[in-house]
DNA sequence: GAATAAAGTTCCGTGTTTCGGAAGTCGGCA
DNA sequence: TGCCGACTTCCGAAACACGGAACTTTATTC
């Protein structure tokens, strides 16, 4: 089209020239689709760059869509598409544990529970899908929170720090300390925190352009500990990075 | 932060305030959000509306994320969780039919199958996932080009129309004449253009920002025909409008 | 239903940024 | 070493973004 709606018109062709390369493309091709001049292409590219909606990969030559577009591409992704696709590495974690397994999602600025198995025998759920995970009283709200970026967190902690119980977490300062080990650690875990007795343990799940999903389980506090934290983490991370290729499109179709 | 990144950061700040909300955001909530001066947001507002990254719902009053960017969204969401999300809607055709029911979406610039259920005497199938279908000779990528800009169309038809068959469509003219059609009508049908003695009929998968999808049937044409293509169609529209409501995370969880 | 507040829109002089052609640099290859 | 294509930088002219303030429209209150 020779209408170019404005500045933001050429930036838009260059975002759904990468988009429509599945797998990249280099600056030559980038200037010839759109057909901008390479020094005007050039310098797009670089502002593109910039504000994270393109990333360079591979020797710095092959751009693909950056991880602020990516996360808009998440935050938007229904709960649904992904549940579905999480529903058998939550059920092996089930049969494993038999405790009750769950993912999270970023939705807006709130982490919410959007799926979840649960043992055959156990009564009730801790975690109904839906729920809203506290950023600071729930193990699987804080595997992601961890992971965003300081602006969006200090946002995200305007909201009051609600006392669930004794052994809740209610002060900011407390909070982004907790998560800076969350981060550390590439876990986090909720002892008492939320409900009484009740424990939860989750990874973040990785995938390009940032954390947006944790996966976690949850229990009974003194059945929990049955098991030692390494064991736990080490199958939430193998879950977790299993959840991560799915997602991304890297995963051999089971 | 301060640091606005240039032009695009003052953009990119807007966008992430509306994708943060699900449910949109009135003109002042952005204004306050990215903190910019009324005046500014509403220039950029206007912008971004033109460009088509943000949408005006309701009362022309709430923002919210507009079909460019849902575009790009869609181009970049795995096979695999559509596929998965599919798998029981293409069931129920094929329980109906008894004939070979797949969804296809775009991917870059061409059309692929991504999900396929056959029936269970079929020995071989027709098309497997990861076939690329042509956009002048496949039910399923008629479907979908049938909704695409012009720009994009141009692009795809630069490609050569192979002649497959007798019947296949070869001329740019025809097959722009042909998708005006299928755009009017709401499905696409091929018969023997792709593989002779082979038929195939989809309909688009309307989702909000556009038509990435489609859903079809393909068959041996004369074992096709005893269905009317009022009946065939009334059923695939009815599978579209299913499989639109779950990638779109409007539907009523199962 | 009038008064008032809130939400949304337009204007315009100032000053910064974009524009793109052309010239310059880099890196691989024979 | 010398060539070629891919990529990067430069720069003056022109265009556009900037945001405060004034204005219009819509909602709320009494």
């Amino acid at each position: 089209m020779t209408a170019d709606k404005g500045i933001l018109g050429r930036y838009a062709r260059v975002l759904d020239a990468v988009a429509e390369s599945p797998d990249g493309l280099a600056f030559a091709e980038i200037a010839r689709k759109t057909g901008l001049p390479q020094g005007t292409a050039h310098r797009l590219i670089g502002a593109l760059l910039r504000v994270g909606y393109i990333n360079a990969s591979q020797n710095r030559r092959i751009y693909v869509l950056g991880h602020r577009l990516l996360r808009l591409l998440h935050l938007r992704t229904p709960r649904e598409l992904v549940a579905e696709l999480a529903r058998p590495v939550l059920k092996s974690l089930v049969e494993r544990f038999a405790e009750t397994a769950f993912v999270a999602k970023l939705e807006g600025d709130e982490v919410e529970s959007i799926a979840m198995v649960l043992p055959e025998f156990e009564r009730h759920s801790y975690v109904q899908p839906g729920r809203v995970m506290p950023l600071h009283a729930a193990a699987s709200a804080k595997a992601i929170f961890a992971f965003q970026d300081k602006e969006f967190l200090g946002q995200a902690l305007q909201r009051p720090l609600v006392t669930f119980t004794p052994k809740s977490i209610t002060s900011k300062k407390k909070v982004l300390a907790e998560l800076a080990q969350v981060r550390k650690a590439g876990y986090a875990a909720c002892l008492d925190e939320l409900d009484p007795g009740v424990s939860s343990y989750a990874c973040p799940i990785p995938v390009p352009g940032g954390i947006f999903y944790s996966v976690g389980l949850v229990g009974v506090s003194q059945r929990l500990e049955q098991y030692s934290t390494a064991t736990l983490v080490a199958a939430l991370r193998e879950a977790a990075n299993a959840l991560g290729e799915r997602l991304s499109g890297r995963a051999a179709t089971r």
